[in-house]
DNA sequence: TTGCTTGCAAATGATTTGCACTGCT
DNA sequence: AGCAGTGCAAATCATTTGCAAGCAA
């Protein structure tokens, strides 16, 4: 096999950890999530990676997932997003729209992060919870659809 | 019928605006949602309901939602979650079991919710969308699954 | 060879819906 | 009478899985 970018070098370890390889099929469905710029959902994935069997791209997806590749974004809507995995890019949220679904990335600054952190740990912890980590969603219209 | 409570009087103006009663079977969904100090699946709803049709349950609880009484909640677990609407309730966010799947409900400060409610409007608005509403869920371990 | 992969077809399971009947108003 | 509500059974549909064949180490 030909270079291979540093990128590439993570994933095919983060793989090989849980005993994967980095197969074609999987190496176009991270393809298509790290040129989009924002989640995208199965039919939405199938139609942008060519010519992918659904059931194996179900799978494949899955698998990435545990593998800490990929992340699943849950809605309300018909179905999930998917998107690379923090490891790979870095902490954000979501914008989604109420009328059409359509998902997209948001930062916070640090500063704000921070602050989001340190209050949801000391709220969680006043009911023995154990705070980890945290998703913020802000729903809304999107350019398109707010006309 | 009897003495209703100033609660019993929202919910049924709401549904009222919709052209819909407030029966038997919906009083008893509201009064598990309003007994239950958090959100709760379909199962738990039947198991502290009574005895009531699955599909009746389903569909009283997407009327109730339309009517803005009742909020559905969609995470990663097998089942969505029911609560009431924050219309009847208050602002709040979601502290989520990764191991049991369990919701309980977090509310912040006023001050803080300002904060992330100008944030998230400016940020926004730089790629033209127009936020309406946010959610945030934090993720860990609740005191059960923790040990 | 051993074991990860794949594609197809069939299964799963939460949620939805058609329909005939009941019950408000 | 006239339409909203209910329960049952059957349908939906995104997602998952069984299986037999393909491929890499």
């Amino acid at each position: 096999m030909a270079a291979m970018t540093e990128f590439d070098r993570v994933v095919t370890d983060l793989l090989g950890q849980h005993d994967l390889r980095y197969t074609v099929g999987r190496r176009a469905l991270v393809k298509v999530l790290r040129v989009a710029d924002r989640p995208v959902t199965l039919p939405e994935l199938l139609g942008l990676a060519g010519d992918l069997p659904q059931s194996s791209a179900y799978r494949n997806l899955a698998l990435l997932e545990e593998a800490g590749v990929v992340r699943r974004l849950v809605h309300g809507g018909d179905h999930a997003h998917y998107e690379l995995a923090e490891s790979l890019t870095e902490h954000h949220h979501h914008l989604i729209c109420n009328h059409c679904g359509r998902v997209t990335d948001m930062t916070l600054s640090p500063a704000l992060e921070q602050t989001l952190d340190d209050s949801f740990g000391s709220i969680a912890e006043a009911s023995g919870f154990v705070a980890s980590s945290h998703v913020i969603d802000v729903y809304g219209l999107c350019s398109q659809c707010a006309n």
